[in-house]
DNA sequence: TCTGTAAATGAAAAACTTTTTCGATTAGAG
DNA sequence: CTCTAATCGAAAAAGTTTTTCATTTACAGA
């Protein structure tokens, strides 16, 4: 999704696109499952609380998706629909987009899955 | 696994079976995926700074799993392998066992996979 | 383009959560 | 029964997230 596009999303439900907003933006789009710490450090112009309180808004309106891999939240642009593969080693995060899931073998009748998350740990090829 | 079998783990791996222990683990038995504070309702006689501690030495033993749900910690009993149904709108969290995943299809050749874990949000039956 | 106003910002403080410190206590091996 | 390393609890420290509030600003409407 494009800058332009998120920024009609945030005013569309509205929201102000404020450049404190967009720096976050960008700093999001520079690499995907980042912690606080590492976005404040793309955008250090933004002041803490701005950039909290920016994940929240752009959480709200389904621009960012929180993640939590055991280590602390994690936030990322909530683009395509992927999992995480962890290595408990060296903590390296990578993504897959193939989902080997058949929500329907759970029989599933009264609950209305709106999304789900995978994630897969275990020791990447350097670690091995 | 009964609590003996545990305190027969916790002393193999050099640790002791104390009373506090003993108690976040019957606190444990009585309810999965529980955060901090409803174990620490369990078992009020256990100083704060213990039942974290004993979490971090069951965890290590591999007797509890500490889970990241969206609101919090939450920990609970490494028994069986099952996974996570939570409803977004009561908060409610049910489990299933059947696994529906097939990583096979995920032809992760160099990744050696150790464990996995699945959450599916929605609405339960009783927000519909 | 200008104006008014609700929304947003930043800094400080507050509120929470988790970890560390350290002196006192205790499980359990011998 | 004794001894000692492990554990405990309370207080303090450290770390994280939220609230408060005075000031600034985006942007809709004139």
């Amino acid at each position: 999704m494009r800058l332009e596009a998120v920024v009609g999303k945030i005013r569309g439900r509205g929201y102000k696109a404020t450049p404190q907003r967009l720096a976050v933006l960008r700093a999001l789009a520079e690499e995907q499952h980042q912690s606080l710490e590492e976005i404040r450090g793309r955008c250090p112009e933004v002041g803490l609380v701005t950039v909290y309180r920016t994940l929240d808004v752009l959480s709200e309106i389904g621009v960012v998706r929180r993640l939590d891999l055991g280590d602390g939240p994690r936030y990322e642009l909530a683009e395509e629909h992927h999992h995480h593969l962890i290595c408990e080693s060296c903590g390296d995060i990578s993504e897959f987009e193939e989902c080997p899931l058949d929500l329907r073998r759970l029989g599933l009748v009264d609950f209305e899955v709106s999304s789900h998350s995978l994630e897969i740990y275990g020791r990447c090829a350097g670690c091995r």
